[in-house]
RNA sequence: GCCCCCGUGGCGGAAUUGGUAGACGCGCUCGACUCAAAAUCGAGUUUCUACGGAAGUGCCGGUUCGACUCCGGCCGGGGGCACCA
């Protein structure tokens, strides 16, 4: 959306009150929230944001008594500080605000709803209120407090009004700050700060003051002893309010699953009985079908809703309204575990295969699309249907591929360019079909609309998928954004043929030992099957460059053979063609797919042989080598043996010299 | 505003979680081969250096024999939420 108006369409935005369909996924928040703890393998950041979006908060509701009679039910999670509450405020459209009957109410309201909602917007939108003269009684102090409405409070948020409590919340002190009311100090670091004056709210720990019977005790203490005084008056209670909201599926549109209701004149809404499930769409190429003018197809369709009720079997109209595409993404892979015919899956097949082992998304599917899927497991698991209650065991948020934008303004509006229409230089960047410059804008997500967006076909018919593929996996760690560039794809496609070459130096005939590289095989071998495990196949990658260089190098031996290929076999998961043909080449059967990952020798994982650095009051002064397993006083010896560690000591009495067996010597003087 | 994450060469990034900072790749420089170029191969590439060394992982301080790693404060970048009482 841009200045209100919808970017593709430039359609006007407004609001419109619709009735829609909700997914009551409210009911499950506390089972949601509590597990989030059992998913360990999740990462901490989508678990948090989950945590967050969840918000529970536990709090008091209670009541104060109004001037005009009626009672006024507030929510807070501060209870603790509600001797300092110095006024009350409600929501525009709360029905004591609705109540006023003056104009000036009535002007306030409708300037309230004008607000905007955009971030930049709430963030410097200065608070406002409208006395409406009403009082409410503090229901301790008997103070009669000033009831407002304000444009601070929200509707949807717990009772849709407020206590406020200008010493101990920012947005209730600027308030009080611009109509004048009394803001008191309630919570104080001591007893002796009682009387410390407030410069701005104190939202922090410390014991209540000024507070009759809670003054002395810590916040967590008084909001105990709050609510257990207020549930005893009978005026309220400690309540836990959340702030997910139910999931609205519904959506004015062709393209979903259509919401298997009936709406009947005499029976109201009535669901589509089983035996008629599901209710399918009309087809795409029915004429009636028309997506020609804005709005849902199926709404204008002369006959698709047009049904009987199932009930009464009077006349009736199916729902129109199809369901948010998330609701597919929430149960898809139970589909994918089972493949039944006859029905949407199979609990026995669902019970051997879920839940999955290894979940792969962006991060920007941390909340709705994971928890919906969580939701909807949990749901199913409650009617009986699976035993299954989280549906992704293991989680890896991957990074997004950037690009940096290209764009020109004309005529005030944005025009972007794709890279292959810009001629990139070091200095600048100029349109190829002009040669005027284009300003060079953020690195930002790959999308069509910026249209900073790379075909990687281009690349493939280049250099070949293979060196494609390793190119990408090589630089960066696939959980980072990896901002693209062709910089380093030749650097691969160089790769790709050293390895041919190194296949067809394979020498039957040579024979003999070379303990080095078998030694370095295995470790290698260990190493990348770690690697992959972990998905860091930058570093795996790194480790068979590596051990490349090092075959290169060798002279023809059995061993050299073993190692090319090993290679060959470790590089197939990344480079597959190139592995099948090398595989050929090498006068091997079968297909590298079909054969195993190499054995590891664990005999050939330890080095005999290790590099000791030698530190000098914590600084590098010289690395020696000595067998595995040195005893400490024989590394000691050898250090101190060193002419470099010598010249450095420069005759220095030393005061302790700490050994790490296979590592280092460090000498303290 | 609140919450979270990240700052390492010219660039992408390594560093067994407190033990040789800069692996590996890209780029660049020099050399070999060549009439020449490409390809290939070899050497070098954090900075400064009186060539002994010294400094160095955003900045300032701390803990430690030893800190990219742990702690405190700041600066910068990114993400999430957002007037949630």
């Amino acid at each position: 959306m841009i200045d209100g108006k919808g970017w593709r369409s430039g359609a006007e935005v407004e609001k419109r009150k619709l009735n829609q369909w909700f997914l009551k996924i409210t009911d499950f928040a506390e089972e949601l929230l509590e597990g989030l703890g059992s998913l360990e393998n999740w990462p901490d950041k989508v678990r948090l944001m989950q945590e967050n979006w969840i918000g529970k908060s536990k709090g008091l509701e209670f009541a104060f008594d109004l001037s005009n009679g009626d009672t006024l039910p507030v929510y807070t999670t501060r209870p603790d500080t509600i001797f300092g509450a110095s006024f009350v405020a409600v929501a525009a459209d709360h029905p004591v605000a609705q109540a006023v009957d003056s104009d000036e109410a009535r002007a306030f309201i409708a300037e309230c709803k004008k607000g905007g909602t955009t971030a930049a917007e709430l963030e410097t939108a200065e608070k406002l209120g409208f006395d409406t003269g009403i009082t409410a009684k503090h229901p301790f102090t008997g103070a009669d407090l000033p009831v407002y409405i304000a444009n601070f409070v929200l509707m949807d948020y717990g009772t849709g009004a407020i206590m406020a409590v200008p010493g101990h919340d920012q947005r209730d002190y600027d308030f009080a700050i611009k109509y004048g009311l009394p803001i008191m100090r309630v919570i104080a670091a001591s007893a002796d700060e009682a009387d410390a004056p407030l410069t701005e709210a104190e939202a922090g720990d410390g014991i209540c003051v000024n507070s009759g019977f809670l003054d002395g005790m810590g916040v967590e203490d008084a909001k105990v002893a709050i609510i257990s005084r207020i549930e005893a008056t009978g005026a309220g209670e400690g309540k836990t309010v959340w702030r997910l909201r139910d999931w609205g599926v519904s959506r004015q549109r062709y393209w979903g699953t259509p919401i298997p209701f009936i709406h009947c004149a005499s029976c109201g809404v009535v669901p589509v009985p089983k035996d008629q499930l599901p209710v399918t769409l009309p087809p795409a190429e029915d004429p009636h079908v028309d997506f020609s003018v804005p709005g849902n197809p199926l709404l204008r369709h002369p006959t698709w809703k047009n049904t009987t009720c199932p009930r009464c079997g009077g006349k009736a109209e199916r729902e129109t309204d199809t369901l948010d595409t998330f609701v597919n993404s929430s149960w898809y892979f139970l589909r994918f575990a089972s493949q039944p015919a006859d029905k949407a899956f199979d609990a026995g097949e669902i019970a051997a295969w879920m839940p999955v082992d290894q979940y792969i998304g962006g991060i920007e599917h941390a909340i709705l699309h994971l928890l919906y899927a969580r939701f909807w497991t949990r749901a199913l698991a409650h009617i009986g249907l699976i035993d299954v209650k989280e549906p992704f065991a293991s989680l890896f948020t991957q990074g997004m591929v950037t690009h940096e934008t290209y764009g020109r303004k004309i005529d005030g509006r944005e025009v972007w360019y794709s890279p292959a229409e810009v001629e990139r230089s070091s200095d600048g960047a100029t349109l190829k079909e002009d040669g005027q410059p284009v300003t060079i804008g953020k690195v930002i997500k790959m999308s069509k609309s910026k249209k900073n967006v790379v075909d990687p076909e281009d690349i493939i018919a280049q250099y070949g998928a293979d060196a494609v593929r390793w190119f990408m996996l090589s630089d960066s760690p696939p959980e980072r954004d990896l901002p693209w560039s062709e910089s380093g794809i030749e650097g691969c496609a160089r790769f790709v043929q050293r390895l041919w070459r190194l296949f067809g130096e394979v020498d039957a005939a040579a024979g003999g030992e070379d303990k080095a590289l078998a030694r370095k095989t295995h470790q290698t071998i260990a190493a990348v099957a770690a690697d992959i495990e972990a998905l860091a196949f930058n570093k795996a990658v790194a480790r068979l460059y590596e051990l490349t260089s090092a075959a290169e190098k060798a002279a023809p031996s059995a061993d050299r053979n073993a190692a090319i290929r090993a290679i060959l076999l470790m590089v197939s998961p990344m480079m597959p063609h190139l592995a099948e043909e090398g595989w050929a080449k090498l006068g091997e059967s079968g297909l590298v797919a079909e054969t195993a990952w190499p054995a590891v020798d664990p005999a050939l994982l330890v080095e005999d042989e290790v590099t000791i650095a030698v530190q000098h009051k914590g600084k590098l002064r010289d690395t020696l080598t000595a067998p595995k397993g040195a005893s400490k006083e024989a590394l000691e010896a050898l250090a101190l043996a060193s002419e470099k560690v010598q010249r450095s000591l420069d005759g220095a009495e030393i005061r302790k010299v700490i050994v790490v067996p296979d590592r280092l010597v460090n000498i303290v003087t």
